[in-house]
DNA sequence: TGAAAACCTTGCCATAGCGCAACACTCTTA
DNA sequence: TAAGAGTGTTGCGCTATGGCAAGGTTTTCA
C-alpha cells in the first residue's frame, strides 16, 4: 500500500525503511468511485492527497458554468486545494476522483507538523512547491501565447498520458477550449 | 537600505534586529536604468531579486515574437526565474526593470545555503512559493475561462497598481491580450 | 528644447474559437 | 441485453479578438 509513496520519497532525498515507517501511518487509504468528489467548492481543503492508483481531477467553475481544468494528478502525485489547505478558507475549486483510484490522504496538522520537524519532508515539500510553481509559469505562458492547436501539440508530447487515458471533455477543459473547438483542432493534427 | 527587507521578513516571521543583521550583508544592492534587463532567456539566473524601489517585469516571448508577461514585482517583492535558479539551466524567460529601480540581490548559493540552515529563511521561502503557486492557479483559471473584460476588471480591482503604474503595452502583454483589444476594452468599462 | 521615437486610439476587415442543433457512437447499469 | 445517459463529430452562423494602417499624443534624450 506505501510502496508508491516510498519510492516517491526516496526519490527525492535520502530516506530509509526506518524513518519511512514511523511517517508512513499518517497517511490514511480512501478508496474513490468513478466522478466521486473528494473535496466541493466552499467546503475546507483539510488534505494533502497522493495518488497511489487511478487519477484526480482539480478544476473550477466559471460564470457560465464551464468547467476549467487545472491539474491532474496520476499515480506517484501529490495534489491538493492549496490556499484553503493552507489557509483554512473555503476552497475556489473542486477535487474529483476521474475514475476509481486509491488515495493516500495526509492530514493539514499532520502534514505541517511533519513539514516543521522533519527536515527531509520540508524538503520533500519544498521540491513539489517549487516543481509545481514551475508548471504553473509554464502553463500561464502557453495559455496567454499560444495556440489551441499549439497547446494541444505540446500536450501531445509532454503529458500524452492525459491525451490517452481521458475523455476529450475533461482535456478540452484542461487546454481551455470547448470540446466542439477540440474535436476540430484533432482532424488538424 | 535594508529597512524594507526587514519589514518584509518580520511581517512573515519573528525575527529581531540582530538575526537580521547577519544576514542582511548577503544582499547586493543593484541599481537599474529604465528598460536595463537583468536576465535574457537562455542566460543562467543567478540571483534571487527583491525590489525595494522600482519594478520588474517577467516575461517571454512566443514564436510569433510577442511578449507575454508573468509577473510584475513591485517594492517589498521578490522575484526570479525560478526554473533557471533552481536548477542552473537556461532561462525561458527574460527580468527586465520597468523603470529606474533599486533592487537587493542574493546569490544563488547563499540563498540555499540559508534555506537549509535557517528556519526562518526556510519558512519564508515557504511562503513565498505557497503564494506564488496559489497566485498562479487562480491566474490560469483566469485566463482558461474569463473574457479579456472580465480579466481587466479583475485587474483593476485587486491590482490597481499595474493599472495606473504600468504603460498600456505591458499590461496588455500581462492580461494576454493585444494593445489594440486593450484600447478598445477601456472605452467599454 | 526640439526632433525622433515610442505609444495610444480607431476604422476596417480577417480569423479563431464558440455554441446550437442534429446525429452517431459507446458506455453504463438495471 | 436493452434503454438511457453521456460522449464525440460536424454544418452553420456568431462573437471576440487580432492586426494593418493612419493619425494624434506623449515621452525621451541629445
Amino acid at each position: 500500500m506505501y510502496d508508491l509513496l516510498f519510492k516517491y520519497f526516496q526519490s527525492k532525498v535520502n530516506i530509509d525503511q526506518d524513518q519511512f515507517d514511523v511517517l508512513a501511518p499518517q497517511f490514511k487509504r480512501f478508496d474513490t468511485k468513478r466522478n466521486e468528489f473528494l473535496l466541493r467548492r466552499g467546503e475546507i481543503c483539510k488534505y494533502n492527497y497522493f495518488v497511489n492508483e487511478g487519477c484526480l481531477r482539480f478544476f473550477t467553475t466559471n460564470k457560465e458554468g464551464q468547467q476549467m481544468t487545472r491539474y491532474f494528478a496520476f499515480p506517484g502525485k501529490f495534489g491538493t486545494s492549496l490556499a484553503s489547505f493552507i489557509e483554512l478558507e473555503p476552497s475556489f475549486e473542486y477535487i474529483q476522483s476521474v475514475e476509481q483510484s486509491q488515495i493516500l490522504a495526509i492530514s493539514r496538522q499532520d502534514f505541517f507538523e511533519l513539514v516543521d520537524s522533519n527536515p527531509v519532508i520540508n524538503k520533500i515539500y519544498r521540491d513539489i512547491l517549487e516543481m509545481a510553481y514551475i508548471t504553473s509559469q509554464k502553463r500561464i505562458y502557453g495559455l496567454q501565447g499560444d495556440t489551441a492547436l499549439d497547446r494541444l501539440k505540446w500536450l501531445m508530447e509532454y503529458q500524452p498520458k492525459i491525451l490517452s487515458k481521458l475523455s476529450n471533455k475533461v482535456i478540452a477543459s484542461y487546454l481551455g477550449v470547448t470540446p466542439y473547438t477540440l474535436s476540430r483542432l484533432k482532424t488538424e493534427l
